[in-house]
DNA sequence: TTGATTTATATGTCTGCACATTATAGTCTG
DNA sequence: CAGACTATAATGTGCAGACATATAAATCAA
């Protein structure tokens, strides 16, 4: 009965979390209620309620009304990834950030895109084409659409003085997003501008993000061969 | 003034979510107290706070003791990512898993992994190499290398029975996890076992877990061409 | 002017209580 | 015995108040 130094959640938090790595309690078994927990920790209920309903949301314990709460069975190791803007992420790697732009003209976007998109088909989108570089080389290639209907005002910014990634993280709110990790082999045309062999591996993310139903941007960022994106659990 | 139909916290960050998208407030604004939205909603104050603390957690908001809260200048979306076992994930996608053993013996490990676990040169570890199926085909190469130090008994267990990562998920538990994405082209083992051209493109994913600064395991799994990680903002 | 100290303020957390919600388990009834 | 109803037990949420903690801003001293 190893109380936390403090009762803090954190404390409790800690001491929930120690019971669970070290088996005290096993996966998939009832673990005392709050009331109880709170009895025991010489607490609030409500702090030990804050300490479990993170380790909930962290998938590490079940919880149900009137059933209790149980240690996972299956804990899905949940990973966070911050995306942050590019010009960030070069920056934070203590490289210098640049960016070219390779074309930026209105076209009438491809059936898989339109029908993927929701929009009608030969819809006309601003098709914006970048480059952007960490220390003088290729980092990554960014290949966007965007919305004409939803932005009409886009089409007069000049995404040769701020990238698109950029202005639209500034100027076109979101409420929601698709995003997909993927491997590409380098066609011709990327393996050029990225300076890489063709066919070389290339980490890919596609993400579309909307607002309330609404398209605003679909684009793809490949990086140059190397990229690694790192995280903790 | 919109006031939200309840003035639960769902219903409080729903209307300062509503306040940020439609630009009412602008990144980098100061928003009001606590006590002053909880007057404006009619709710207590830890309402309120219940409401801001997680758009602050999520990365919507910056809180600074006595300097206030502000919208976030550079809204970092974060983007969680659920990765389970290896053969739920199969299941999943409506397929059967198979699995099927290469390699399971104690081996000296490589000095570039000795020294990235913080073990001693050439510690022995047990190397596990498995491939497992979806319908029959290759869905992905598990190459692992396992702390004999940390769990002797692991010598023991039958890897042509249980996968390593199904053994190690339920009996090997860990406090802390690097996790790292990134895409290689396929070299010639790799491809014949996957079923896949030479110098494809694969999605990597290289793991390792600790258990209080002790590692547990290490693992590369290589997924056959095509395999997408979809997630949402 | 500059550096150290104090003060005021916004957030962070805890408490004790209340009621809401949900789902289990038991009971009653036909 | 089956199905409907009811009591109960757990979590979910809210409130008012209190104190803790960090820190920006103001004040004071050299």
């Amino acid at each position: 009965m190893t109380i936390a130094d403090t009762n803090s959640w954190r404390g409790i938090q800690a001491e929930l979390l120690r019971r669970i790595n070290e088996r005290e309690w096993l996966p998939g078994s009832l673990v005392p209620s709050e009331a109880d927990l709170a009895i025991e920790f010489g607490c609030a209920r409500a702090t030990v309620n804050r300490a479990m309903r993170e380790m909930a949301d962290a998938g590490l314990l079940d919880r149900k009304r009137k059933a209790g709460t149980r240690v996972a069975l299956h804990p899905t190791s949940r990973v966070v990834l911050d995306i942050p803007i590019i010009r960030l992420e070069v920056e934070q790697r203590g490289a210098e950030w640049r960016y070219s732009l390779i074309e930026s003209s209105a076209e009438p976007a491809s059936l898989a895109l339109t029908s993927r998109l929701g929009l009608p088909r030969d819809s006309e989108m601003l098709h914006v084409r970048s480059l952007h570089y960490a220390d003088n080389r290729p980092f990554l290639h960014e290949d966007r659409w965007i919305n004409l209907d939803l932005l009409p005002h886009v089409r007069s910014v000049d995404f040769s003085a701020i990238s698109a990634n950029e202005w639209l993280i500034q100027n076109a709110p979101y409420t929601a997003g698709d995003i997909s990790f993927s491997a590409m082999g380098a066609d011709a045309g990327l393996a050029d501008l990225l300076d890489a062999p063709e066919g070389a591996a290339l980490f890919v993310i596609d993400r579309i993000t909307w607002d309330k139903d609404r398209p605003v941007t679909a684009v793809r960022l490949s990086y140059a061969p190397g990229y690694r994106m790192n995280t903790k659990i």
